[in-house]
DNA sequence: AAAAATTGTGAGCAATTTGTGAAATAACTG
DNA sequence: CAGTTATTTCACAAATTGCTCACAATTTTT
C-alpha cells in the first residue's frame, strides 16, 4: 500500500485527489503548502508526492527544489496550463510526470501507478554510473568491465551514497545507516573509509564529492 | 509434488488458481502482495511462482526484481493485457512464461507444467561451469571428464551455490537451505564444508569465492 | 593575513572474520 | 560389529578490515 503526499492550497482539489487515491488503496496525507510538505517529509517517508505548481508562498518549483535537497522521492506536478511544462523540464529537478488542470482523476491515478511502477523498477539490482556498476546481490563493483570487490563497509557506504545520488549525506547519517544506530564511534571514521573508497574507485574517485561543512554526496557528471 | 507460490491481490483469482493447482497435485501457498511473497521465499523454497503484474504496492515487476536478488526460481507472470508482454521481455528479469488475463485455468496449468518440465530439466539435468559439470540426478560432479562423488552435504552445498550463481549466500542462509530450518549447530560448520569442498574441486576451487563479512558465492569467470 | 574550522591522509594497532588442522562424534557399509 | 566415511566442533593461525589519532592540507571566517 503505497503512501501519497498531496500538496495543494485548494482544499477541494486535495479532497478530490484523495478520494480517488483512497479508492486505489493509497495511504494519503494532505498538506496545504510547500513548507508543510517539507516538514511532513522530515517526519515520514512517502512513496510519491502530488505537488501543485501554483501555490501561495512557496510555489511548487521552490518546494520541489527544497525537497530535492534531501530526497529523491517521485513527484507528479499539477500544472495550470500546458505551457508550464517547459519550466518543469527546464529545471532539471527530477519531475517524474506532470498533469495539466483540469484533469480527470482517472488520468492522475493512471499516472501515479505508472510512476510508481517505473520508479519501483528503478530500485534494481544494479546501479550504474557511466562505466561503473554496482551489484548488491553479488556485492561487486565493476569499473570498465573489471570487477573488484570492496571491503564490507566500503561497499555499503558506496551503495548508500549511490542510492541517494546527488543528495548530501552527513557523516552522522552515514554512520546511522551504514554502521547502525547503536554505533558510538568517532564520526571521522567515515572520512577514512571515504578515503580508501576513493582509492579503490580509481578514476571514478570524483564520483564522491565532499560538501564542505555538511558531508559527502555521490554525483555522476558526463565527462569525456 | 512441486510447490507453488501464488501471488495476487485478488483473492478470487488466487482461489481459482489454487483450486486447479491442487487438482494437479501441486503444493500451494497464497500471498496477497509482493512483500509477503518475498518474505515467504525467505522462509521456504518453492518450485515455481505465479505472479500477478498488477498489484497495489509492489507490483509484479518490482516484486520479481526483488526476488531475483536472491533466487532464480521459475516465474510465470499474469498480465492484464498482451501489450505488457513487451515489458516482460524488455526487462530481462528472467520470466519463464506469461499468461494474459482472462485466462482459462487449464491454460495456466499447461504452462506451469511446461515451465516445470523445462526448468526441471535444467535443474535435474546438469549445471555447467566451463569443464565442471554438476549432475543433481546422479549427485555427481565431473571435472575435466573425470567424475567424482562428493559427500552429501558438500554436494548440496555446491548445488545450492551453483543454483544461485553470482549471488552471495550468507552462512545462515546456507544453513537454513542446505541443512534445514531446524538446525541449530555452529555457523562455522559451513566454513569447514567449504574448505573440503574446495579441496575436492581442485583447480576449480576458485569458483567458490569468499565475500568477506557476508558469506560465499559461486562465480564462474572465463579464464584461459 | 592570521586564526579557526573542516577535511585529507598515513600509520599503527585493534577487532573481526576466515582458513585450517585435528579431534570427537555420528552415520554408514559391508 | 568393525571399519570406514561424514559431520561437527573447537582452537589457533592467518588474513582482512576497521578504528583512532596525529598531523598536513584546505577552506572559511575574523
Amino acid at each position: 500500500m503505497p503512501s501519497l503526499l498531496i500538496v495543494d492550497d485548494d482544499q477541494h482539489l486535495r479532497r478530490l485527489v484523495r478520494t480517488y487515491a483512497d479508492l486505489e488503496g493509497f495511504q494519503c496525507e494532505e498538506v496545504s503548502d510547500g513548507s508543510l510538505a517539507v516538514a511532513a517529509l522530515e517526519e515520514k517517508t512517502f512513496d510519491l508526492i502530488v505537488l501543485d505548481v501554483m501555490m501561495p508562498g512557496m510555489d511548487g518549483f521552490e518546494t520541489l527544489k527544497k525537497i530535492r535537497q534531501t530526497s529523491q522521492i517521485p513527484v507528479i506536478m499539477l500544472t495550470a496550463r500546458d505551457e508550464e511544462y517547459d519550466k518543469l523540464t527546464g529545471f532539471h529537478l527530477g519531475v517524474d510526470d506532470y498533469v495539466s488542470k483540469p484533469f480527470s482523476p482517472k488520468e492522475l491515478m493512471a499516472r501515479i501507478s505508472a510512476v510508481l511502477r517505473r520508479t519501483g523498477l528503478k530500485q534494481t539490482d544494479v546501479i550504474t554510473f557511466g562505466k561503473l556498476t554496482i551489484t548488491p546481490s553479488s556485492r561487486t563493483v565493476a569499473i570498465d568491465d573489471k570487477t573488484l570487490s570492496l571491503p564490507p563497509k566500503e561497499f555499503d557506504l558506496l551503495l548508500k551514497m549511490a542510492q541517494n545520488e546527488r543528495i548530501v549525506l552527513s557523516r552522522e547519517k552515514l554512520l546511522q545507516t551504514v554502521w547502525g544506530y547503536q554505533y558510538y564511534g568517532d564520526v571521522r571514521t567515515v572520512d577514512t573509509h571515504i578515503k580508501s573508497l576513493r582509492e579503490h574507485l580509481g578514476p571514478y574517485r570524483k564520483l564522491i564529492q565532499t560538501v564542505w561543512g555538511v558531508g559527502y554526496k555521490l554525483e555522476y557528471t558526463e565527462e569525456s
